[in-house]
DNA sequence: TTAATTTACTATGCGTGCATAATAAAATTT
DNA sequence: AAATTTTATTATGCACGCATAGTAAATTAA
C-alpha cells in the first residue's frame, strides 16, 4: 500500500487528539479551545488578554470570541485594564477555576498517556521534526505555486 | 522556559499546514479539502463518494459538503451509481482534472521539502509517534474523565 | 499639541471539523 | 415476501480556524 503523505497523518493525528479533547470537555459542557483558554489564564489574577493568544497560539479573533462564549457560560469575567483602555482584563470565575483544574487533567493526562507509549528520544525527534516543519511553511522555504 | 505540551505541538505544526495549504489553494480560488478531496478522485473514472472519505479521511457527512460546493464550483459532476441507488459516482469535469495536477503538486512539493529536511530516521521516527498517538487516542487507552 | 500610525479589541463571514436527524435504498431477518 | 436493520447521502447547527473590516485608545511623528 502507498505510503501516507506527512500532512495526512499530521492531520489525522491531530484531529483524533481534537476530538477526544471535544468528547472529555463536552462531559462538563465545554470545549477544547475553553480549556485552552482556562489552562493558560493566571487563575490568582487578572490576565490580559493580549497574553493570552500568543501563549495559546491562538489569534486575537479567534480568541475574542472565544472569551466571549467563555463570559456567558459564566467561566470568566472581562474587566477593563486600567493601564489600558483598549485592553481588557481576563478574570477566572470560581466555576472557571474548576473547569480549569478539570482541564488541566486532560491535558496533564494526554502527555504522560504519551509518554508512558513513547520513548525519549522518540518523543524529541517527534518534537524536532514538527518544529522543522513549522519553521519550513513558515519561513517559505516550502512549495510555493508562485515560484 | 516551560516545555510545550504534546499538544500544543501537533495542534500549531498543523495549524501552521493548513495555513499553508489554504493560501496556496486560495491562489486559485480553491481551499485545502477540496484540494484533498481532488487529488482522491480517481481522474479516469467515476469514484463512489463511499471510497472517498476513508481514503482522504473524512466524514461522510463533511465530505458531502465539500462536494456540493466542488460542483457548484463546477470541479466535479455527481452522477448516480447503477450499482447503487443510494449512492453518488463523482466525475471530474476537465477544470477539475486541471485542478487535482495543481493540488498534487502544492502536497508533493511539501513532503519534497521536509524529506528534504529531516533525515529518513527521523521522518520514520515522526510518524511511528503519530501513529502511537492516534491509537492511544481511539484505543481510549488515554487519560478518560470517566475513569 | 495636533496629525498619522499602530495597537487592542470586536463583529462578521467563510471553510471545515463533528453531531444529530431525516430520507431513501440496500441488505438482512423472520 | 414483509418487516427490520443497515447503509449512503444530505441538511443543519455548533465550534473554531482564518480573513477582513471597523472602532477606540495609545503611541509616534510632525
Amino acid at each position: 500500500m502507498k505510503e501516507k503523505t506527512i500532512d495526512y497523518i499530521l492531520r489525522s493525528t491531530w484531529m483524533s487528539v481534537t476530538k477526544m479533547y471535544n468528547e472529555e470537555a463536552g462531559k462538563k459542557g465545554s470545549t477544547m479551545a475553553t480549556g485552552f483558554a482556562l489552562i493558560s489564564i493566571d487563575p490568582e489574577e487578572g490576565t490580559p488578554s493580549t497574553a493570552l493568544g500568543p501563549k495559546m497560539g491562538m489569534e486575537a479573533t479567534s480568541l475574542s470570541r472565544t472569551l466571549k462564549s467563555m463570559e456567558q457560560k459564566g467561566l470568566i469575567e472581562r474587566k477593563p485594564n486600567p493601564e489600558d483602555g483598549r485592553g481588557v482584563l481576563i478574570h477566572l470565575t470560581p466555576y472557571g477555576k474548576e473547569m480549569r483544574e478539570f482541564s488541566k487533567q486532560v491535558v496533564l493526562g494526554f502527555d504522560e498517556a504519551v509518554q508512558k507509549n513513547v520513548s525519549l528520544e522518540e518523543l524529541q525527534t517527534f518534537k524536532k521534526v514538527a518544529n522543522t516543519i513549522t519553521e519550513l511553511v513558515n519561513s517559505k522555504k516550502i512549495y510555493d505555486s508562485d515560484k
